[in-house]
Parts: C-alpha cells; structure tokens; sequence
DNA sequence: ATGGTCGCGTAGCGA
C-alpha cells in the first residue's frame, strides 16, 4: 500500500493555521512531521488537525522551536528528546512509532539548531546536537525497521541545493563541518530520499522572507529525509510542494514528501 | 547596499 511522510517546518502553529490546515489537506500525507510549532502542547491546534483525520503527537515549547508528528494511523509510542539531552531544553526531537496497515514505521520529526553565527556556542550547539541525533540514529538503524528521520536539519547539501552558493559560505548551514553531519548520517546507512529519488539542482524547500527571496527564487534546500535501508527499499518517489510558498501567511519552508510502498 | 521580513510578545531576539 502507499505511505505518504511528509515533513514541514510551518514556523508557528498558530499564526499558520489557516494556511496549515490548506496545506495539510492539499499534500494528504499519511504522517506528517512539523517543526517550530512554537506553542506548548496543551495550546497545539490539536481539536481542528484531529477533524482532518489525524492522530497527534506533540512536543512542543513557548516561542521557540517545537515538534510534532501526525498520522492517520495509530501512534503506538511516543518519545520526546534525543539521549543525552541533559541541560538541553530546545524541544528538537520526537520520535513515534506507528501502525502503518503494512507493520510498523517507526518516524522522527527534528528541528535541527540553525547554528549562526558560526564561531558561537550557537554554532558548536549545533554541531554537537547533530552528533547527538547521528549516535541515537546508529542505535535505531540496529533495530532493521522501517524508520524515517525526517525534518528541518539545516544543512546544505551540495552547492547546487542553494540558487546562490556564494552567498551562504560564511552562514552555518553551508560550513564543511555542517555538511559533515548530513554525510555521516548517509554514512551510516541512511538514504536521503530525495538524492534517492531525485537529486536534481535547485529544487528548494526554504526561502527567506527578506530580500524577496521567493521572488527571486533564492531558495535553499535544508529539509530533508533519511531514511533506514528497510524504508528506503520502499522509496517510490519524492515531492516538493513548492506552492505552498505563494499562499498567503506562507511559512518559509514548504513541505517535502516521501511516497513509499509498504 | 552587511539591508530586507516574519513570529513572539510587546523589546529585542531568533531565524
């Protein structure tokens, strides 16, 4: 059967609702991760994303950052946080697995630090929050399921993932060390689903509000999904929802889909 | 041109 996961960085629930529940309703994903929900979990949206079919988890936090996961399956477990997040109170990650019709998926949805300005403690945040997701994803990749990390990890790839290269080689997303992260995770046996799918230049998911950035297309590609070896054997193919960024109230980011046959 | 614009929360920070 197909299964849809799709990830989403909608920069505030609650300021995006009416354009989320557009979104949600147009992709129709059969999960959904979201990121920067930017409310506690008792103020998440949950009755009006319940009447559009799905199940919700949530780890959220006041004004900044936030997780959740949808699904119209059943959530079967819930885990918040990566290990090792002692003294760590950025609400980043939250893990669920799911009784999807074919077994159980087993589905991340992280909100990976932005980083800047690099030579910060900002930066260094990052660069250890990522080692501390790259060490907990060799631990689930153990456990040979279907698993789906996916989320905002600010990271580009490749040179060709940003309409201007140059502009961004100062900026943390674009540092060595910051691509270094997304390519141990491929390292470990993690598929990129759109590299796997796709791979093709300039196909963004992140345009800055400033500067008429989506009008001049200067886009980048930062959400991504990885996916385990038993998932990405399933992969059948990948979608941006670039629309989503000319709709009133848009978010930044626009959602990234990954179809899957399971 | 080192700006610009959002969201949160109501000043200034984070992105």
């Amino acid at each position: 059967m197909p299964l849809s996961i799709a990830t989403w960085n909608v920069n505030s629930i609650l300021a995006r609702l009416p354009t989320a529940l557009a979104v949600l309703k147009h992709v129709d994903a059969d999960i959904v991760c979201l990121q920067e929900i930017k409310c506690e979990d008792a103020r998440f949206p949950r009755l009006e994303i319940e009447s559009m079919g799905y199940n919700v988890a949530t780890h959220g936090q006041k004004t900044y950052n936030g997780v959740a996961i949808l699904s119209k399956h059943r959530i079967e477990e819930e885990a918040p946080g990566l290990p090792e997040g002692e003294g760590d109170d950025h609400a980043r990650y939250l893990e669920c697995v799911i009784a999807a019709p074919g077994g159980p998926v087993r589905v991340a949805s992280v909100y990976a630090p932005n980083g800047n300005p690099v030579g910060t403690e900002k930066f260094s945040y990052k660069l250890a929050w990522h080692d501390r997701l790259i060490a907990h994803a060799e631990r689930l990749l153990a456990l040979e399921e279907f698993c789906v990390i996916a989320g905002d990890y600010n990271i580009i790839p490749r040179d060709v993932d940003a309409d201007d290269p140059a502009s961004w080689r100062g900026d943390a997303l674009f540092q060595p060390e910051s691509i270094g992260k997304y390519r141990a995770l491929a390292n470990l046996g993690y598929v990129e689903c759109f590299m796997q799918a796709d791979g093709r230049p300039r196909q963004f998911t992140f345009w800055d509000y400033q500067a008429g950035a989506w009008r001049r297309d200067h886009g980048i590609r930062i959400d991504h999904l990885f996916a385990s070896p038993q998932a990405a054997d399933r992969l059948t193919g990948v979608s941006i929802h670039r629309d989503a960024r000319a709709m009133d109230k848009p978010s930044d980011h626009v959602p990234i889909i990954g179809a899957f046959d399971w």
